[in-house]
RNA sequence: GGGAUCGUAGCUCAGUCGGUAGAGCAACGGACUUUUAAUCCGUAGGUCCUGGGUUCGAGCCCCAGCGAUCCCA
């Protein structure tokens, strides 16, 4: 070693440290951020093959191990010595990974390594690497990347490990991690440094690797069926199909307003129009409206259009995404929710909203007055405003937050479902359900109106009380255009993905199911 | 938009009545070749979110701002 003085990097701070053994990877003839390094294997896919090690007699006889549970209790020392002499021999493997965790003893180390399939702990002696390697692997820190040549064995206690012949320098990590075992609590810091949050936060990685694997199932299930994705705009030059505000942005070249579109839905229908029996899009939706625990600005949508169906096919359909996520994601039909449970076994009941709605509030629906009056002692406003738009605040109000689920709720007022058809026998009632769970709206859909001459008055019709925000009727023309070129009955589908992921991942808040959720900019930047 | 709570070492958190800024982990120096959040001895480390105010004196009290979390609209 060096003659510098005992007390040389006294006071240094935990980045400085770090800097300091950059620099002295560098002067040991090393690159500290590493290159490409072959043949490794998955650290989970090593630990499969644990039953390989072996303890090997002195004449050459090879006896199994005893099994990890009884490792527990019985040290592998003891065992061993029952059996005679003899040494444990098991297959030579390289792992890389992230230094977890970091236990020195001296002239010999344990190293906890990780990669995204799994942890395994390295035995790491200076016999054993020799004087430079060793050299090296005093210039390790917690976070760094390393790579590991060594033979697979158990320690004395029987824990499963790779005990190195060469360390590899694979990445320095110059800032200092969060507290081990503890992470990173406070939420915004979780969000901003998302990567500090995916590489030491329990669980955090494997909940966005089940949102990766929940929508690949999504898209799964669907091109099972003959339904094909398609890639619509982005940005629109009418914000339709949902209501809400949209955000604005402006082109250039051509000077003229564009939204960023809130909604999958209208551009979907044309292509019906055009042939395009089964369509589907999975894509990011922006409303530029509140941020709660179930809302960020941008979200992803997955709308499904299905030439000859109705909504009654989008139950089932429903049905069937769900339960192929589920089983995605290897998890059961009962899902915890916070200190509540999902039973996600179909079929999901179903309940009509007139049903509902007199069931939690005690008031006959068919009864305007009676719900009128019902809903100003709730404290709505209710003058000059339509009976289904207080209708619809009341179910709001009393009947979606009780609501447990999943139960699609059924026939909503036709009034304020302008892109619904309407049932044969009742031009009251809409064709429409949404999926509740515990509260949340998962998914809405419909028997798609495709009358242009209804469509047309739909659009122009702007129900009282209601602004043009809240409504989804907004003026399209080539929309009508399109319905007059014939586009089959359909049912339609949309299902909220980031509510679909929050409750199979048992996440109460959106942040933790969204990478990156919309932050105030950081200030001083 | 309204209300409540929070912001202290790299991380997690204490901080009493307004009176010299604390712990654990991480870091640094030392001991240890079978440890499991290793252990033991020692050392260093602070823009107490920002700006004002009250006070002899403010991490603590008051005002404003910034940011966050939760609830409500």
């Amino acid at each position: 070693m060096t003659d510098a003085s005992p007390n040389d990097h006294q006071g240094e701070s935990p980045e400085a440290s770090r800097r300091r053994k950059l620099d002295q990877i560098i002067a040991l003839g090393h690159d500290p951020w590493g290159h490409r390094f072959d043949n490794r294997t998955m650290i989970g896919d090593i630990r499969a093959r644990a039953t390989e090690v072996k303890y090997v007699l002195e004449d050459g006889t090879e006896i199994d191990l005893p099994a990890e549970s009884e490792l527990e209790t019985t040290p592998l020392k003891q065992w061993a010595s029952e059996q005679g002499k003899g040494k444990l021999n098991g297959p030579q493997v390289r792992a890389a990974g992230r230094i977890v965790l970091h236990r020195d003893k001296g002239k010999l180390q344990f190293i906890d390594i990780e990669d995204w399939t799994g942890k395994i702990q390295l035995f790491v002696g200076q016999k054993q690497v020799g004087e430079e390697n060793w050299e090296l692997i005093q210039c390790l820190d917690l976070g760094d990347l390393i790579g590991i040549d060594g033979m697979l064995r158990r320690t004395q206690t029987g824990e499963l490990s790779i005990f190195a012949e060469k360390i590899h320098f694979l990445t320095k990590t110059l800032d200092p991690p969060p507290a081990k075992h503890v992470g990173l609590t406070d939420p915004e810091v979780r969000q901003r440094k998302r990567y500090v949050d995916l590489a030491w936060n329990e669980g955090v990685r494997d909940r966005f690797l089940d949102r990766s694997r929940i929508v690949k199932s999504v898209r799964d299930t669907l091109q099972k069926q003959d339904f094909v994705e398609i890639e619509g705009p982005t940005l629109h030059s009418i914000a339709g199909g949902a209501a809400a505000r949209p955000f604005i942005t402006h082109h250039n070249a051509l000077d003229m307003e564009l939204y960023m579109r809130i909604a999958l839905e209208l551009h979907l229908k044309r292509l019906m129009v055009g042939g395009m029996e089964r369509v589907f899009e999975l894509g990011r939706v922006y409303r530029n409206e509140g941020i709660s625990p179930k809302h960020n600005p941008e979200f992803s949508m997955l709308e499904v259009y299905q030439a000859y169906g109705d909504y009654e096919s989008m139950m089932d359909l429903t049905e069937a995404v769900i339960s192929d996520a589920i089983q995605a994601i290897g998890a059961s039909e009962t899902l915890p929710w916070g200190d509540k449970e999902i039973n996600f076994s179909t079929p999901f009941e179903r309940k009509t909203y007139d049903e509902l709605f007199r069931t939690h509030t005690g008031v006959d629906p068919q009864d305007a007055a009676a719900v009128k009056t019902y809903a100003s002692e709730l404290g709505f406003d209710v003058e000059g405003r339509h009976p289904d738009v207080i209708k619809s605040d009341v179910f709001e109000e009393k009947v979606e937050d009780a609501l447990v689920g999943p139960i699609f709720v059924t026939d909503y007022p036709a009034s304020i479902c302008p892109l619904t058809k309407r049932k044969t026998d009742n031009p009251d009632v809409a064709e429409r359900f949404e999926l509740f769970v515990h509260g949340m709206e998962v998914a809405n859909a419909y028997t798609e109106l495709n009358d242009p001459d209804l469509q047309q008055k739909l659009f122009e019709t702007q129900l009282d009380g209601m602004s043009e925000e809240d409504s989804m009727a907004k003026m399209d023309h080539d929309f009508v255009t399109a319905l007059r070129n014939g586009m089959p009955p359909a049912g339609g589908l949309g299902i909220g993905i980031d509510r679909l992921v929050m409750l199979l991942t048992n996440s109460q808040t959106i942040r933790d199911i969204v990478l990156f959720p919309l932050l105030r900019a950081e200030s001083g930047n």
